[in-house]
DNA sequence: ATAAAGATAGTAATTGATTACTATCTTTAT
DNA sequence: ATAAAGATAGTAATCAATTACTATCTTTAT
């Protein structure tokens, strides 16, 4: 627990109220984070969140805009070390998990705003992260087809899609089980059928 | 637009209320249906819904009754006109899929349900329901290796894990791209790769 | 050098809107 | 006739947002 500070300067309190957003949503139902219980947890009183946010909204899209830079920055980093394109679809897989086990937080929080109907800003942000993120798995699919790793037949499209909706099962399965841990050991095993079904059998 | 039809006997009313909410699941945020919104799509007042359930959390509850009995119904049904193990799983998995798209507010309806902290009564329903949900992929995933159609090492509950992480994976980047339809179109292909990772290769 | 002026961060109290829920009266179907 | 279904008119609580005010730095003019 970090002791309350005051008298941040801006940027910096904005940067705590990110933190701090994605630290309650770990232990509640995002859509019932209040502006009071977040300055609460930094020790503030719940006007002085306005002073650095205009509203409840941009405070959620400050927080989703971090996620997104971030999500990508640990991906590519973990792609890079890998010494082929399906040992770097495995590091990505399991840098993406480990960042959700470090914020069980965040998915709750993009879930939630993927409920809003219609276009919103967040979903926005999200969608061009999902872009990106499918950008690069299918640069490192198309890699491990030349390579001779991959099935030269694969949907690169489809498989791109079962990764990233592997990871959205293994959280809702660990949100069902109120288990975070269980994504961990789940992890490795689901994507050894993944591996199974992308690879060259040649 | 079905006309509001009044005096309705009591279980018929409780039948189009959880209708009606998930109708209107389809539409928005779950989190935002409130009372007031339900009662007017059926053409009642606020107040007459009270004379039905005894506080919003009971309307939630039948609703995820109701989706967890016709689920398994219509995915049993899809099951046993297969003429294989295999062909089953596929059938459950379009099965599913048309569900989905045919009530699209119900997934919505769940997410919001298992983002709520700890256990609810709604979370436990959920939770039966996926636990009876992995018994018939078990199942069938035996039933498939001793016929020689699968692979006979495979990961059971992997298997059925990421079989149901798959639909949920679909469920979640349709509602990001705000297309249902789109479901229909990625549901053969992301099965494609995961009939390629569990079937026998021998 | 230093006092005045202004910027910055936060407080405390209030407001208006929303919403689940309730008590009591009225209508309708059998 | 009467019991069930619904209408009406509330209450109480919650919550985002606003506003007048204070304390503490920082800059600037003399």
């Amino acid at each position: 627990m970090i002791p309350p500070v005051k008298h941040l300067p801006a940027n910096e309190r904005r940067a705590v109220t990110v933190e701090t957003v994605i630290k309650l949503a770990a232990e509640r139902n995002p859509s019932d984070i209040t502006t009071a219980a977040i300055a609460e947890r930094m020790g503030l009183t719940q006007g002085a969140v306005f002073r650095h946010f205009p509203n409840k909204d941009a405070i959620l899209q400050a927080v989703i805009e971090w996620v997104a830079e971030r999500l990508l920055f640990l991906v590519d980093k973990a792609a890079r070390a890998a010494p082929s394109p399906l040992a770097a679809l495995e590091a990505m897989f399991m840098a993406h998990v480990n960042f959700i086990i470090e914020h069980p937080g965040i998915p709750r929080i993009l879930f939630g705003e993927l409920q809003h109907a219609g276009e919103t800003i967040p979903k926005r942000i999200a969608q061009t992260l999902t872009h990106r993120y499918r950008e690069r798995l299918h640069r490192l699919i198309e890699r491990g087809k030349t390579n001779k790793e991959l099935d030269a037949n694969l949907d690169r499209e489809a498989a791109a899609f079962l990764f990233i909706g592997m990871i959205q099962g293994l959280v809702m399965q660990s949100l069902l089980a109120n288990d975070v841990g269980r994504i961990l050991h789940d992890a490795p095993r689901v994507f050894a059928i993944f591996r199974q079904g992308i690879r060259n059998t040649q």
